[in-house]
DNA sequence: ATAAATCTCGACCTTCTTAGTCAAGAAAGA
DNA sequence: TCTTTCTTGACTAAGAAGGTCGAGATTTAT
């Protein structure tokens, strides 16, 4: 498991938001039912990731989340990059706990796990949400 | 970070072993402090690396432990997937907790993850402990 | 035989992360 | 001003990760 169900959830809001782009803010219930995310949990989630620039919100009668962004010029690494937060913390591969490696990137197993880490966001960032909303569910190459 | 900190204490056990490969079994308290790994925790480990098939033990009086495959031959991804017990639980890169996959590999990110995840096994398929013994420390390209 | 060295086994504990909930408040529009 | 909807931050629960311990079984040395 690479993506934190949190994570996940915060993809499938984005592609839902994608899915829905054009026509008006879309509320936090209404991406809750779609994607099946529980629904107080969602609400961290998008505040979060207002901070992202991906997204943005209006507040009130009619109001709802909205992408900022085309989608396909979201990536999927944009967007866990984001949810990660501080980069410092994760830029050491083979590091466990938060804070910064306490190795200074010179144990036995950086350069494998960094060369592993590369592999995995390459593919992430080379996959945008619009990716993601043509090949849901369907099965892409 | 990809591998816990217990899959790391094995790894760096193997290697270990493997750089002491041909003179004798080797104690679980040797290896502990040649690696900075706690004892009682790796004792708790090598127990389990016993049923990998990559290392053996003898007990009592010069006893110890030590490989027994040569250590070109054993990967980084067969000591990992040893490590990481039931392939099915994690057959499916998306899925969180254990237990099979609850959409049946059929969620929208199947596809997108199952390539991440054979991207990462590619390249500790790709690298035995050999080479970790080799490039110990010192940057391999 | 007996003692010492060493692994073996299973239960136990602690800490951290992940996942998820909730209540009260602020803004925008009808 | 009432309703709708987001906003904020604290709170809780469950699980995984990391680590410890004591008592027992085996092997070798003496």
């Amino acid at each position: 498991m690479f993506v934190t169900q949190k994570n996940q959830y915060a993809l499938k809001a984005i592609v839902e938001l994608a899915k829905r782009a054009g026509s008006g803010p879309v509320k936090i219930s209404e991406i809750a039912q779609a994607q099946s995310i529980p629904l107080r949990f969602l609400e961290v989630i998008l505040g979060q990731l207002k901070g992202s620039g991906f997204v943005a919100s209006k507040r009130g009668y009619c109001g709802g989340y909205f992408l900022i962004c085309r989608p396909e010029k979201i990536s999927v690494g944009h967007v866990l990059r984001f949810m990660q937060g501080d980069p410092a913390r994760h830029s050491c591969a083979a590091c466990v706990s938060r804070g910064a490696c306490p190795m200074e990137y010179d144990c036995a197993f950086a350069t494998l796990f960094n060369r592993a880490s590369e592999a995995v966001f390459k593919i992430f960032d080379e996959t945008t949400i619009q990716d993601l909303v043509d090949g849901d569910t369907k099965g892409s190459s």
